[in-house]
DNA sequence: CCGTATCCGATGAGATACTG
DNA sequence: CAGTATCTCATCGGATACGG
């Protein structure tokens, strides 16, 4: 029953042998997932809202996308009986368990763009002739 | 513009507003570079070596999702002009910057994984009839 | 040993029109 | 307002055969 000898070496093991990553990226990947959970890291949120906000998305994927979120207790989905009809989304307490790793990804994303177009800017002002 | 008062909600505005998680998305998602990177964050490894250590995976996939990551310049590769021919894989200095954001993604999922199967058994046990 | 080339099915995702 | 339904196209990924 695992031993808890906190070597760094078993650590990394760990993570090579289960590699939750697939997990997580099954859950948070695609195109549409991390714009919706970005938004919803901040609070509640109106169909209509995600809709406006997040630029590009059609109807389809945006209920898709919701949809599949929600059947994996990532979100809940609140259905207000009024006239008009009102749909509201937030994350669920495990969804706020993502944060961490959300700003932590996020973070790296940064850092990598822009170290990207630096190298990019250096090499075109080299390569004037 | 841009007021540099460090209070809690501008510090998450600024990730929702960049929100570089689809850059790392695009670095790390799909099917295969987990699984790559996970091992290639241990060392150099030979291709011959990933392909037997990766379950499943086609030589077509294999070959293709390390010239994206070479491409990034995530990881090298390095040829070894010898018979048989060798041919060696490892993280550049920026892949190496990428370990903490996969450790943390690993752990998540693993914890994911762990909280829904738990309340899939508990759901199991209380619906016998 | 380390790959390419080719074919093909499954899935992701856009556009448009319609509905309770 | 908050969605469905349908069609279509592009990309991902698997299987197999062959090449330096």
């Amino acid at each position: 029953m695992r031993k808890e000898t906190s070597t760094n070496a078993l650590n990394e093991k760990k993570m090579i042998d289960t590699c939750g990553m697939s997990s997580s990226l099954a859950v948070i990947g695609g195109r549409w997932k991390p714009a919706i959970l970005c938004r919803l890291s901040y609070g509640t949120m109106r169909y209509g809202e995600l809709k406006k906000d997040i630029e590009g998305i059609s109807e389809r994927m945006l209920v898709a996308q919701l949809r599949e979120l929600e059947k994996d207790q990532i979100i809940t989905r609140m259905v207000f009986p009024e006239v008009p009809p009102r749909v509201e989304y937030q994350l669920t307490d495990l969804g706020r368990t993502m944060k961490t790793m959300l700003n932590t990804m996020s973070d790296w994303g940064n850092m990598y763009r822009n170290h990207i177009n630096k190298n990019q800017n250096e090499l075109a002002e080299t390569t004037i002739d």
